[in-house]
DNA sequence: TTGGTTTATTTTGCATACAAACTGTTTGAA
DNA sequence: TTCAAACAGTTTGTATGCAAAATAAACCAA
């Protein structure tokens, strides 16, 4: 563009690296029947006990009206189960079925190679240093 | 995440830092009553000449269907105008409006603002080596 | 010339994102 | 104790983003 070319926007940059990663992981999950959101939710998961809906947008930064559509559609689909708390009716605490815990390996080993791939051409420096200015970026 | 943790997972950091930069941008754009993807058409109208909706979404690595839509809200909003292509009346030819076209200074000036905004904490090293960083990340 | 293929765009359907309004609970201060 | 404010989640409405199907026009080989 002008005088800022298209290239030198940071804002779109960033969409576009985040559009080719997000597309790449996207289609590596299609056999599992996952989208990446859904995905990191599971791992998510894997690690907290028994969160709360809440606990789960904050460590993901996922808005709480997103976090419930998306709820809904991992619990259809057989991997997550709404508990209600039992000290706080306001609570809703996730947990996973058993089917999400048997594939558990390879969900995260799923990513691991998405992730390898996408920075398959940057030299071990490049990855820190990248991901340490992503870290970075201002809101 | 195991082993791999959430700030280590480059999709993650990618959509976040996103995130965070489409916010901060779309923020900045009530005003204007646009949306950043709204902008960047905008922008792009600014320098090409009359460009078919195919040219602006190869050159926004935009989607058909998604550009389509985007186009939509502009027209009713009086920002851009669809013309049929008198030589192929396959193509459509985007064209701007007087009001868009009397804004072109303050949008412009509206990204530079946002971009710095953002980049605020990086030296001048830094954001050329981010920059080159996102263009090679491999989809 | 014509009919099959390709191309440009739109439409439809589904999945994020997020603002704003809404529901139901809990808390805290008068 | 009680009622208004705060909190947790869901719902609704709008805007991308993309796959797949639909539509319309242009092209091209037999």
């Amino acid at each position: 563009m002008e005088p800022t070319s298209v290239d030198d926007c940071i804002i779109f940059l960033l969409a576009k690296a985040y559009q080719r990663a997000h597309q790449h992981f996207k289609r590596r999950l299609l056999i599992h029947g996952l989208t990446p959101i859904q995905h990191l939710i599971l791992e998510a998961l894997f690690v907290l006990d028994n969160p709360s809906a809440g606990d789960l947008g904050r460590l993901l930064s996922l808005d709480a009206a997103t976090l419930s559509g998306v709820l809904d559609r991992l619990a259809e689909a057989g991997w997550v189960v709404r508990n209600p708390d039992p000290d706080d009716k306001r609570i809703i605490r996730i947990g996973l079925t058993e089917r999400a815990v048997e594939k558990r390996d390879d969900l995260v080993q799923e990513r691991q190679a998405a992730n390898e791939e996408i920075l398959r051409d940057f030299s071990r420096e490049e990855r820190v240093l990248l991901k340490r200015l992503l870290k970075d970026i201002r809101g």
